[in-house]
DNA sequence: CTGAAAGCGCTTACAG
DNA sequence: CTGAAAGCGCTTACAG
């Protein structure tokens, strides 16, 4: 049998209370019973029953995290992994476990969050994909449950979340090339009806009017997907009426998927950006510039942002903002010919 | 405040502890009562908090997964994601829960370890890597709790593991490259003092002598690491000696940087073999050949194993082996110039 | 400063 | 077949 608490009152002779306040940091007990109490703690190699503290505190330090299993590139983007690892890195460091299931649509998903809630596992839910008029969301709102979400909502109101600035990256992006002195610049985009998609394009839209360079229409392509395919077709639309000098995308697959029409057609001088920053980047011909999103500080900030909250702590804002980077390779260097 | 088993008692007009035999399906309920609990569970939309029940059980139905966060390939590979994923395909189907830790070194895999367990959190552990002399092993051993290895220990004896058969998966490739008419093949490995390389290098060995093909000294190189620079390396050692018409690797960044030279040096002759296929190899030119480990499977196969034991069903065996498989790119796709 | 007691929400022998 | 009671291992008002 494990060693309880009793069995620690009774080597140190003291009530159970008392072991359990002097765990708990209780100040008010004399440093001599706490250190009798901290010698038997030790000597009969005590360590609480997490379980039972739970089921008192009414509190599991644990979060559940919610992850789709379906992605498209959940194997051929580490997004996933460094979200995991960056929770992991602030809920350890404050005493949180972390719980995942991972979930093949949104019905399962819902289905975990209730077991997760329902059953009282999870101190508060970490999810990783909002969709319009998500249902998951509605569902913790409704029950009033603690959340944050990796990747701004459609509604922010009253939600926690951690985002990049899809705006600000992608403006940065197209500012660069401009600055070195690309003016026709393509843009490969996925599903136009995610949030991600609507700031990137609008970043793009407004670093070209800024910079008073031309937004032509068939220079802007949507796609349903994010895979090489789509940047493939993509690539070869924009061909048909144009040859700008840099294409922009926003996901490395849709470059990937690019870059294999520029080779095919040997067009050397086109610069090129992908999005994500995926190790399949750099091992390119030639290797290719990615923004990198930080994928380990996205996880890394939810955990923080939750856990703040779940501590009744001051919340400076509802959600926070990750920088982005943009990884520079090969795919920019190219000697501008026009 | 949620509703507890009190309430549907009172709703049902039964006494808690019917409640709970309805829920947990005992046999000896009247069919009747057991429909009025039903119905009251349904009213008050009841769900059990697991925390009491995991108290009252001394059990968690919750699984430990230790997670390496050191590893040089953690965001290259998809291998610990899809373990992941195996797992939980398994776990969820049988209804247990899933806690992850990243750890930094064995000590900090040892403190995880002690606190899972001491506390009571988890029923059984799943580690992810073992080590000569692993001391996590060591100490769940001497503790008696149920766990799990994703890979094949030094001492097997006693413990649950999973793995593929790192022997024959070499003895395959091989085989099949003395069947397209190789007979030079050269062998490029990572840290020789793994078990995994020891069955890798005895698979390349025996399946050429048993073809009577040559074994020579300077074919073979082990490296310190599993890096493009290692392959690099090693591939250059080999050409200052030898050239032969194949080259078989332990891993794909072993193989990438072997490639890496092969381009350089313009041996477009050269078969090459890559090991783990991860997303890379298929983006490599040529595109690279390269063993899938399964690792999805591994990670079910390492949830089932431990959770029928946590279920004190029989065992047939005390391990698991998954198959690996070849998969066929470009990069063996060549011409035998010899 | 410390202890006895009640309570967290379940389960399960025991008794009928 | 069902209920009352004790117990799982903690925490925390309450009292002193």
């Amino acid at each position: 049998m494990a060693v309880t608490i009793r069995d620690v009152a009774k080597e140190a002779k003291v009530a159970p209370s008392t072991v359990s306040r002097v765990i708990g940091g209780s100040p008010k007990i004399s440093d001599e019973t706490k250190e009798r109490v901290m010698e038997a703690i030790k000597k009969l190699n005590y360590q609480p029953n997490a379980i039972a503290r739970s089921l008192a505190n009414n509190s599991t330090h644990t979060l559940g995290l919610i992850l789709p299993s379906e992605e498209e590139d959940l194997f051929k983007n580490p997004f996933f992994i460094q979200i995991m690892t960056g929770i992991s890195v602030y809920a350890q460091k404050k005493g949180y476990y972390i719980m995942y299931a991972f979930s093949k649509n949104e019905n399962e998903e819902l289905k975990f969050i209730k077991n997760y809630t329902g059953s009282k596992l999870v101190d508060g839910v970490i999810l990783l994909t909002s969709r319009t008029k998500d249902r998951c969301i509605e569902y913790l709102h409704e029950i009033n449950y603690p959340f944050v979400i990796v990747g701004r909502p459609e509604n922010t109101e009253n939600v926690l979340w951690v985002d990049n600035d899809n705006f600000q990256a992608m403006y940065k992006v197209v500012s660069y090339l401009i600055t070195k002195g690309h003016r026709k610049i393509a843009y490969i985009g996925g599903p136009e009806e995610l949030n991600m998609s609507k700031d990137r394009l609008d970043g793009y839209k407004r670093a070209l009017q800024i910079h008073g360079a031309c937004i032509k229409e068939n220079l802007v392509i949507q796609k349903k997907d994010f895979t090489e395919e789509c940047g493939y077709e993509a690539m070869k639309e924009i061909l048909k009426h144009n040859t700008p000098s840099a294409v922009v995308t926003t996901d490395d697959l849709l470059a990937f998927g690019a870059n294999k029409v520029l080779r095919e057609m040997k067009l050397k001088d086109i610069s090129l950006v992908g999005f994500n920053n995926t190790p399949l980047a750099e091992y390119q011909y030639p290797s290719l510039s990615s923004v990198d999103i930080n994928a380990n500080k996205l996880g890394y900030y939810a955990a923080k942002i939750l856990i703040k909250k779940l501590e009744n702590k001051e919340l400076i804002s509802n959600h926070y903002i990750v920088e982005t980077n943009l990884v520079e390779r090969e795919s920019t260097d190219k000697v501008l010919s026009i």
